[in-house]
DNA sequence: ATTGCAATACTGACCAGTCAGTATTGTGAG
DNA sequence: CTCACAATACTGACTGGTCAGTATTGCAAT
């Protein structure tokens, strides 16, 4: 999530870094900017030169955070021919990615919830971008005849809940493991859409 | 959602119907108990005399929808035998119960995550009597041969989250249609498991 | 007159955001 | 190189509006 890791963290990085830590935590309105302060060792002050206030603070990370998703997913689809390949690929990907980012999981998917209108607006456009990618693939896939033809637009919101659900108990207790989910939820996500592995 | 609707609302309803009014639709920080005062055109007081604070009263809301969504699919699969139809029965009430009743659906599944740790707990413990639910039904049909087997234990969280994402999405844009989201997700969430519809 | 319930006015802790000032780094002219 | 000054980066004590919760009183019914 660094730019680049061999430079010493400059006061933003320092700042995004503490913030993450105790929004992901405790959540939007249970964290106070002072302990953001303390954590990062800056001053409060300088909070406000690197972001103009709390709320956009959060959203830098939620954008941060879903940027790195789609890129990941579209860097793991370049190889893949158009299909069901592609599908699988991207949930691939998208997994991979929140197993390696739990902070970053909790704060897209839990914390950025049931916040005022003013979130609310930046979630919808995080979920339905995904929703959308996903959309694309299976479209993609139908087209070709990998799959029979479904409600892709059911089916990509359904995956996107599936996937959040798993991943969100996960990031609470630790269970099922990485490879369960891999295991389980992926053949289960093909599978719902009439492709066998 | 009242328990019995001829006689006039007493105090304590008419907290509850504006709480569920306005906190399903601000979310919790963002309302006011002045607000929830006049809507309700009682007191401030009043809401202290029947409830012991702004949080409990959320709760209380919370737990009232989650009783009765419980309660409906419980109803639903009595006269199911036990199998795959029983699976069916639950999914059904559930889609339906949340159909019926928009506001408590987006206070449950938007309006009470990303609050702090207090909830957190409540909505795990929520989340995990649905899931259990599910899971039940599922490991039924499983040991009487109506699918093969699965992990249920995931395949239970990935159905919830399948259903309250698109019930989400449902309650945000009024799309897709009760009907549509009834033909698509249902079937989806069989075959998943491998069981044609 | 006591009890159950409701209305109103009030309090004070809390915390996001401010701002006047300090420190650090950049730069270009002599 | 170094001095003068400017621009950028950072500090932390302070403030003021907000709002959950409380104290007090009112009142109708038994």
């Amino acid at each position: 999530m660094r730019p680049r890791s061999g430079s010493p963290p400059s006061t933003r990085e320092r700042i995004l870094d503490a913030a993450l830590n105790i929004f992901s935590n405790k959540g939007f309105h249970d964290t106070k900017l002072d302990e953001i302060v303390a954590e990062a060792s800056i001053s409060k002050g300088s909070i406000y030169f690197h972001f103009p206030n709390k709320e956009k603070l959060f959203i830098a990370l939620v954008d941060q955070f879903a940027d790195l998703i789609e890129r990941r997913a579209t860097e793991a689809i370049a190889d893949e021919a158009p299909g069901i390949g592609r599908v699988r690929a991207a949930l691939e990907a998208v997994l991979e990615t929140f197993a390696k980012y739990r902070l970053p999981a909790k704060l897209l998917l839990v914390q950025a919830v049931g916040l005022g209108t003013v979130f609310e607006r930046k979630r919808m456009e995080v979920t339905d971008r995904f929703a959308l990618l996903i959309q694309t693939y299976l479209d993609e896939a139908v087209a070709d005849g990998s799959i029979a033809p479904v409600n892709t637009h059911i089916v990509s919101h359904a995956w996107m809940g599936a996937i959040y659900s798993v991943v969100i108990q996960w990031v609470y207790t630790g269970e099922p493991s990485r490879d369960e989910i891999m295991d389980a939820l992926l053949p289960l996500l093909l599978k719902s859409v009439g492709y066998a592995a």
